[in-house]
DNA sequence: TCAATGGATGAAACATTATAACATCGCATT
DNA sequence: AATGCGATGTTATAATGTTTCATCCATTGA
């Protein structure tokens, strides 16, 4: 149950990646969303590396394709993406990840390696609570919860990564 | 005890941001660190907004000052008052606030309206341990938190903030 | 079959946010 | 006075994100 999380271990990645666009495909079509060729590259990309990618990397991605996209090909791929709940951006980073959790209901909250730039997402309904516990205690009406952690992540204690 | 916070209400304004940079004095006193007239006038023009302004719209303040700036002394003048405690940033916004707790240690945590735009700043000690402590289940060292709530504040949820 | 509709993409320009690199200034110490 | 060093000035550029308008193309409905 409780093993070293996904991003932090070696796993038949190509498998982990194709599970996540089936994903995609199923959540989409029952959104009668169009998962269109260049949404799915997006999403292929993002999962592929496991870390957060910027637009710009995207592109240069897609460039490499032979796909000659401008910025708003990206935009707004990531746009659809992220309103179907298949990536989450990256506030403190500028960047997006594969939601690890697509087609649940979540409030997602990333722990962000500083050596290693992996993101794990994790859900814990707890934190969410406390956190919308404390917003209403001020009368707050939440909608929208940012909450990303950097630091060391287990491997990177290691290997020296403190500074 | 309970009463609205500070943004949320008329106040004496002018005693608030002079407070504010009294406070700020005697902190990098302390440090030996120096506030210089660059740094104070850009403290003071994020605490006379009590609301996030972003790196361009300080350098628009000074130009208006007459001080003819480039964006490196506004970034320089932010990177030092982070620093010591002064300023935060606002990862979900590109933008800067007055610390509400200078001085003391604290993980803060922001209540950002999405009407009027104003910004709490809560220390809620309970969430930051409820955070780390998740951090901690997954091996993963925090080192710096993100916290960022976007909603209504009280005021804005009476007048139809409601979309 | 064919025109109309509306979502999706292409393309160019532009806006915003942030940093790099190097020169200079001014004050404190010696 | 010479030196050291933090702070500032200046120019250029990088990185991130948006606006706008044109065009394509799949679906639908006549
Ligand atoms: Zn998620
Ligand atoms: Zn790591
Ligand atoms: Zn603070
Ligand atoms: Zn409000």
């Amino acid at each position: 149950m409780s093993q070293t999380p996904l991003p932090y271990r070696p796993h038949n990645h190509r498998a982990c990646v194709d599970q996540a666009l089936a994903d995609a495909h199923r959540i989409c079509n029952d959104a009668k969303a169009r998962l269109t060729p260049t949404r799915e590259r997006v999403l292929e990309l993002i999962w592929q590396s496991h870390k957060p990618l910027g637009a710009y990397d995207l592109l240069g991605a897609l460039a490499q394709d032979g796909h000659n996209a401008a910025p708003p090909t990206v935009y707004r791929a990531l746009d659809f993406l992220q309103q179907h709940g298949l990536v989450h951006r990256i506030a403190s980073l500028n960047a997006f990840v594969g939601c690890a959790h697509a087609g649940h209901r979540h409030t997602g909250f990333f722990l962000i390696c500083r050596a290693c730039r992996n993101v794990l997402e994790l859900s814990a309904p707890h934190v969410a609570e406390a956190v919308d516990q404390a917003a209403q205690d001020e009368g707050f009406a939440a909608e929208d919860t940012t909450l990303e952690i950097a630091g060391l992540c287990p491997a990177c204690q290691q290997e020296g990564g403190h500074e």
